[in-house]
DNA sequence: GTGGTCTAGACCACC
DNA sequence: GTGGTCTAGACCACA
């Protein structure tokens, strides 16, 4: 499994869970229709609480990005991801601003930021085709 | 004053506190040497505890953005503002990378997402260079 | 637990609580990874408030000397403790300016005073490597 | 006069007063005798409040570093500054195992430390001799 | 009047 | 159970 938690982080584990799925099937490394593990054994391969992962499937659900079928367990979304909503664009917005508020103040010119964001997207999605390890 | 918190919003409001005075600061409307209201002054204005103010100018103390002054109070740091860190890149990235994939997720093309971060900080910035005094 | 505070102190609470921990690592009475108390129970067992012990433990962590974990709760950092930074030099330095400076005035030699620290620095790392476990 | 206060530091503008008038007379700067300037003069000239000298002239009168004289003002204890009594070690020590449990646990050595507390003594002292400036 | 500290008591998210 | 957040209300040191 290609997912790797942070405990001493601030950020919460689940969500922690939801990036790094996404952040999976961003690269390509989770395509539509793959199989995900099930709740149980991610669980215990992370060593963490059951409902810990149960919480970030049913986000990711609830968001589109996976489906729970009673007999194919959890699989990425194969009907197509959902596209840029209303919704996304202004949480989108509101963080950028954040991160871009706080770049600014230390320095970072529009053209860096720019870039900066430019090329972790690209690093994101780059990975794309196929390490699973 | 400028600020407006979303009392129901998750992210707690000394945090909403945190960004709304970095965006002042990233906008120009408060400068390097600025006064900013006492601790009890605007609390009692967005009423909300003196804690929770008080927590929020602490943070951006301990970052290096604000200044507690003996005598004038709480004021914008007047010394140059904190650069680019390493941490701060790090944590930028870290930030950017959880936003870059759920864009790429829904289609967000990597031109679209550097034009939004971009733009956005352009928003951020603009109105810096004259007003207030 | 081994923290004594004086209540009538006009070192802070929180602060003495933080000199103790300190010193406690020091002493090798905590070693890297060892949990401490929940907020709470060191919080009933010394009898002060949970908001007390609160900013002690996060003032150690923004220090690097504790780790928050999100399974075993508070411990000491595992990973290394923090080096000798510039600012800590400084800081040292600061204060032992003002305390040669008293103890001068008085009549203390460098020798004493050279002598005194050692002694000190030893009595408090004594007991380092053995005990507890 | 060879006062410098920080009025953003955290030690109150008093006790930064009275550390460096001891400093002064560490450093022979300041010889027993010495007229010291008026508490209204000082005040103006650093731009403090009167409450604040007349604080710090107090203390230093109490542990009998001073004298203040009806006639010649406030001067440098010239009758023999107190020795090193009792609760002047216990206070040293205090602080010392304070400073000297932070250096250990950041892995300053007592060899360093002791270094360190020598080279500081002499320091304060070494600028005896005459710089009024 | 300022910030700093402390208390008592509450709710919530996370695990 | 844990830490994190928020509130209400109090006292004190500092300037």
């Amino acid at each position: 499994m290609f997912i790797e938690l942070d405990l001493q982080s601030e950020t919460p584990i689940y969500a922690q869970l939801v990036d790094q799925i996404v952040e999976g099937i961003a690269s390509g490394a989770l395509k539509p229709g793959d199989p995900l593990p099930s709740i149980r054994n991610l669980a215990e391969d992370l060593g963490i609480n059951l409902h810990t992962v149960n919480k970030a499937y049913n986000l990711l659900k609830q968001e589109g990005f996976l489906q729970v079928h009673r007999k194919k367990g959890v699989i990425v979304q194969p009907d197509g991801m959902p596209g840029v909503t209303e919704a996304f664009e202004e949480k989108l917005r509101q963080q950028l601003r954040s991160l871009a508020a706080a770049a600014a103040v230390r320095g970072m010119t529009e053209e860096t930021f720019a870039q900066e964001s430019r090329s972790v997207y690209r690093d994101t999605i780059t990975n794309r085709g196929g390490e699973q390890r």
